[in-house]
DNA sequence: CACGCATCTTAACAGTGTAAAGTTAATAAT
DNA sequence: ATTATTAACTTTACACTGTTAAGATGCGTG
């Protein structure tokens, strides 16, 4: 309780990470200043040196997600074209490293999309990471256009990618779909067959 | 003190009303026992003798919001579709009764797709209304793929509809995507794009 | 009338985020 | 080297949360 408490020196990491031991273990609601103070061995009100808000931490810890999300969304991408790292990543790629990182993350996932952070305009950094990780979509579907010739609008074409991918991610969280109700072995077909239909089509008519 | 509070007379109504009151003007953090007692006029513990949780309150509330918002895709199916009455609903109908319904009660929205209820094993009710809800998309998946001779699962094909969709509502209601970023100008406009999207195939042809 | 019982109230408890004020120790200035 | 400044951390306290336990109320039935 003398120096070793005091002049932690470098407290801020520490509760970043003992918030993402506690959030990845027991859930977001287990998030609590006391319960990451305690971890952390230090005072319940020292993360107010650190950070203006609880918030302010999740929000960190949001942004975090988002960075590991889209560096996983590339390396997934990467192993389905191992040949050409120089053009757009592949986008069933893109969409398996989404979904597998919602799955094995879903706490930090909740975080990332939840209302625990509030209004993103609070912090530009998160709004950043996560429009990078759009961004990873947003080329692959607009690099696969202009490679069809398909006179389609980009940004609707990518719009629709990442909310078919997002909502296969927060269904599949929430128990709503599985791989079984779709009689399919594992969560990674469900992904790659619903990114065909997406893709392809799937009446493969305009409709209305 | 006397008669008028006790026995109340359908005081289960009136707590749920309340909630959704409350729900609806100052969003989910704010439905607090002692607010919705408050509202009613009645003391904050009243409730624990019509449910036996908070959470059970909010899951009837978001199995009301199930309801509302299968009757509001019908209805706007309909309007699509004014002829054709006994066939399978409209796809993009549905979809556009979906995303209107999530924008514009985006509180319960999120309340019937968030953790506050918690393991949907534990209200059947509110697991069968939202079944309903997933059941009038498969249905309209299935009829138009029929049609169409196209042999994909109508499981996958229904699964990927309604992930796009429901992504569509939740990326919408935290600001993440917009009609203004897509250059259009309604959410109804980019709704039914991204459905044609869809329905018609990004890139016309199978990829990997 | 009286009993039982569902309904509602009051009081209390453990938990939450956060503000205010006090304590400690490392750093800067004289 | 001593002092002043200041950032980092603790203690205390407050208003709020959901929930439990015990008591009060009055309706319906014997």
């Amino acid at each position: 309780m003398t120096k070793s408490n005091y002049h932690h020196g470098n407290l801020r990491d520490s509760l970043i990470e003992s918030a993402h031991s506690i959030l990845a273990a027991d859930g977001v609601e287990s998030v609590s200043l006391r319960n990451v103070a305690k971890q952390t061995g230090v005072s319940a009100t020292a993360l107010y040196s650190h950070f203006h808000d609880k918030r302010e931490l999740l929000a960190v810890l949001a942004t975090q997600g988002f960075e590991r999300l889209s560096d996983l969304m590339v390396v997934e991408a990467g192993k389905r074209s191992p040949g050409d790292q120089l053009g757009a990543p592949d986008l069933a790629g893109l969409a398996l490293g989404y979904v597998k990182f919602a799955t094995d993350n879903s706490a930090l996932f909740q975080l990332m999309f939840g209302r625990e952070v509030g209004n993103l305009k609070d912090y530009p950094f998160l709004q950043e990471a996560g429009a990078r990780c759009y961004g990873l979509m947003a080329d692959s579907v607009a690099a696969r256009l202009r490679e069809s010739g398909a006179p389609d609008s980009p940004a609707v074409a990518a719009t629709a990618a990442w909310s078919m991918v997002h909502g296969l991610s927060t269904l599949i969280n929430d128990g709503r779909i599985s791989a079984h109700t779709c009689e399919l072995g594992s969560n990674e077909e469900l992904v790659l067959q619903a990114c065909r239909a997406f893709s392809f089509g799937v009446t493969r008519e305009p409709f209305s």
